[in-house]
DNA sequence: TAGATTGTTAATCGATTAACAATC
DNA sequence: TAGATTGTTAATCGATTAACAATC
């Protein structure tokens, strides 16, 4: 059995022992909460885009269109240093915080599978450096688009599982069509990938040791042409 | 005021005057019941495929991961036929009733904005049909992409407005640079579009009665690798 | 008829919002 | 010191899950 002493600190905050620290450093992250985080870090830089040092919860909320509780709760969980009361937060300092609980000053090298346009789109598009994805090359079964596409180099499909062994990569980008997608998913596990990104419509089955995170792009439309539907609706009986 | 009389028909359900139906048949539909809607088809054409006619929600919570009473609580938001107690439900005419919810069975036109790399990719993609989208042509201020992709026209973005206004179109699909989004919004907003679909990682400003849905690959990619981060970190914990 | 399964209502769970003691 | 604002705890709200009467 564990005793668990637990004593108050300034402010009433519990204090936590060392060693159950650790565990509560992962606190299991809602996606709600996740999806609310890059909505502070752009809120943000735009404050400091004005030359904001410091900002409130309530200021910050205001600029996100969220509820100030949100806000303070959210931002307990990536904040390194706190906030002072009366003064707020430092900006600079939040949105250092907000990038490192975000992963995005941590590059992570990534391969791509199927080369088609949505492929060279992705591989072209300079944005992900930002985010923190490096895709370090591309691979097809077409011999047409061998070369190379923003200075990186495509390569048969035949040689990813060697060079994302060697290089120990964990994230695949899946741009194969859909027909494709299973096998060129087995085939990055197989070669050790823990983190397939799907931008085909094709259910990827895996073990459970690896992430596989859907782009579904058919969900996103339901949801926008459900809402002008709605708006469009609307409209029709205030006009009546 | 009103009086509201409300009767109960077979099993307990309350009978809904005509009058409050129309609204009632357009309830307030959450995002997360949104996000299941997908799964669910894709399920149930699984089904088909193996020749089932009928499905239990039980039956079908199982191939979705899900729980059996959200099922039946889902679907009671789309179906037109009820379920029969003791079959279950009709897996064609249930499949009928999602696509109809998701809108897929009522083709929509769009333009789109921007025909650089992404911008060509989503013209090129033939499975948005398969979703109720058309884009019926694609704008861009450089001349060097004018001419046509899968069949639809490259036009200059000058052009767009009337094209868009006199074919009523609601849509818009923004895929220019990020510096550009915000005008190319007020430009579609303009010629009447009331849809947008975002790729940029700009945050678009737009009245209240547009719809904006920002196809947000930061925050997928933050989600993803955060994941992965639990995965691996976990199986450093347990070779322990 | 008996039992499986529906649609819906009630109970539970989690997330959001409000309230408040601590304090700069 | 007085008041604004923090971090956290308590209250509220909504969504998920379980239970159940209706019924094929």
């Amino acid at each position: 059995m564990t005793t668990t002493t637990t004593t108050l600190n300034r402010r009433g905050r519990a204090e936590v022992p060392a060693a159950l620290e650790t565990r509560a450093a992962n606190p299991p992250v809602s996606l709600a909460v996740f999806n609310r985080m890059p909505l502070y870090l752009r809120g943000l830089k735009a404050l400091r885009e004005e030359g904001e040092l410091t900002v409130s919860s309530v200021a910050l909320a205001g600029r996100v269109a969220l509820n100030p509780s949100v806000v303070k709760k959210d931002l307990s969980l990536v904040i390194v240093n706190e906030g002072k009361p009366k003064v707020g937060y430092r900006v600079d300092s939040l949105i250092e915080d907000l990038e490192n609980f975000l992963g995005y000053n941590n590059t992570k090298d990534a391969v791509l599978v199927g080369v088609g346009r949505l492929g060279q789109a992705l591989m072209g598009y300079r944005g992900f450096e930002k985010y923190g994805l490096n895709i370090i090359a591309g691979f097809d079964t077409n011999p047409e688009v061998y070369g190379a596409i923003n200075g990186k180099k495509v390569l048969p499909l035949g040689k990813l599982e060697s060079a994302a062994r060697r290089l120990a990569i964990k994230i695949a980008v899946l741009t194969v069509p859909e027909e494709a997608a299973q096998g060129a998913a087995d085939t990055v596990i197989r070669a050790g990938v823990r983190a397939i990104w799907n931008f085909t419509a094709a259910q990827i089955r895996a073990p459970e040791n690896v992430v596989v995170k859907n782009e579904d792009m058919a969900v996103s439309l339901a949801v926008l042409s459900q809402q002008l539907k709605l708006i469009l609706e609307r409209e029709e009986r205030e006009e009546k």
